[in-house]
DNA sequence: GATATCCTTACGGGAATCCGTAAACGTATC
DNA sequence: GATACGTTTACGGATTCCCGTAAGGATATC
């Protein structure tokens, strides 16, 4: 089983029975932390003292208070850690269920196993746990049944998320098409960036932006 | 202290820790449930053989599974158990931490404490069962720190929630008058509702309706 | 190099919004 | 009943969105 292991996670509720678990599984080192900030230094302490973590399990949204974050998600822990301990297994547990959010982990950021909160979870997490010790690739818990082949949301790029993400914030299309050009993100013509909104309103079945919005905020997207 | 007591928590990470803090309260009898419905079967069974709970802690919002439930949200739950047992007391346990949603659980549906939950939260409800258990009322966790006095807040009521509902749904004005109408709620003209936004739009510093939709989905209106 | 194809951009008309002003209505007061 | 006041509704012009069509540009194929 692994020796030493670090768990990010704020919640003070749900860390109880994460630690509780990986006791029971005999775990001769675990680490908690209730900040990502935290959890890149631990892990980078770790490193210099030669006694690195071999799993990490981490949350994905962290609550903001008043301590000033540098990383203030689960995704900027992994990618941070991925700089300086690329090879660390990771264990994402967290209630987010939208395939495209989990998709994304696991191809962009490398994760080894998606367990989502739910009912019947710490059973869950505890076998992702021996999974992943057992170096399966890619384990999702059971209550989560999407496709890895779906092609689906993989559609969405990263592209119309920064249109959604800044229609939500209030642009309008003209702006949105400055924003661009100043970024060199393109296309950027007006046209371009109506008609993408367009097939987004397609997909996602908005009547208009605002439905759009809306929509995009539900999962989870923007 | 109490000596029976319904926890109400889809997560099975989350009700461990609580149910080990009722433990520790020697509480006598603590039932768990994982649904709204079955939460509601067990008190009023409770209320028929005569052996009552005393206390109530559930959490606001379940996953949504293969069952199909009646009541889907732990303000739903209490305004059904509010009507076989109003004088059972209760306390909210969740991650919520609008400052409108939380008045309304108070003035609305009488809910004795509301806990965040956060980075210290565990302790924070064992005090606040013990000063329900003590008659203490509107208890609120620390690190909520908005005031009861504050209006703010306060003024936006379900009618411009009932706007801001059917915009996230991708109706037009024309069609909300229309709704209004059909719902004999008034004002319903199209100026009156358009005014309405227009107020939202400048109380929520929006530039238009897709931003105002955006930042009503953030703060948890919609 | 001509052609086809795809992607980006431009343009225009109609619909919905944004925002200010004014009329209609309801209620209270005298 | 006349007046005043606040709320609701109506109206109109400017802006933005919405949606279709078409022109311009890049690349691939022959």
């Amino acid at each position: 089983m692994f020796k030493k292991v670090l768990v990010a996670e704020d919640l003070d509720s749900i860390s109880i029975a994460v630690i509780q678990v990986l006791e029971e599984l005999q775990v001769p080192v675990i680490h908690h932390v209730k900040y990502c900030d935290e959890g890149l230094l631990k892990v980078k302490k770790a490193l210099v003292e030669n006694e690195p973590y071999d799993l990490l399990i981490t949350d994905l949204s962290f609550k903001s208070d008043h301590r000033k974050a540098n990383i203030e998600t689960g995704d900027g822990l992994i990618e941070a850690i991925n700089r300086v301990q690329p090879k660390l297994k990771k264990i994402v547990f967290s209630i987010e269920d939208k395939s495209y959010r989990i998709k994304t982990l696991f191809n962009e950021l490398g994760i080894n196993a998606y367990v989502s909160k739910g009912r019947n979870s710490i059973i869950e997490l505890r076998n992702a746990i021996e999974s992943t010790f057992n170096n399966e690739e890619k384990i999702l818990s059971s209550d989560l049944s999407f496709n890895f082949n779906d092609k689906a949301l993989i559609e969405i790029e990263s592209y119309d998320i920064s249109i959604l993400k800044l229609l939500s914030q209030g642009y309008i299309l003209e702006s949105i098409s400055k924003e661009f050009k100043d970024l060199s993100i393109t296309p950027n013509g007006t046209s371009s960036i109506e008609k993408r909104i367009n097939k987004l309103k397609i997909y996602f079945k908005a009547n208009n932006n605002v439905h759009l919005i809306a929509i995009a905020k539900d999962f989870g997207l923007v």
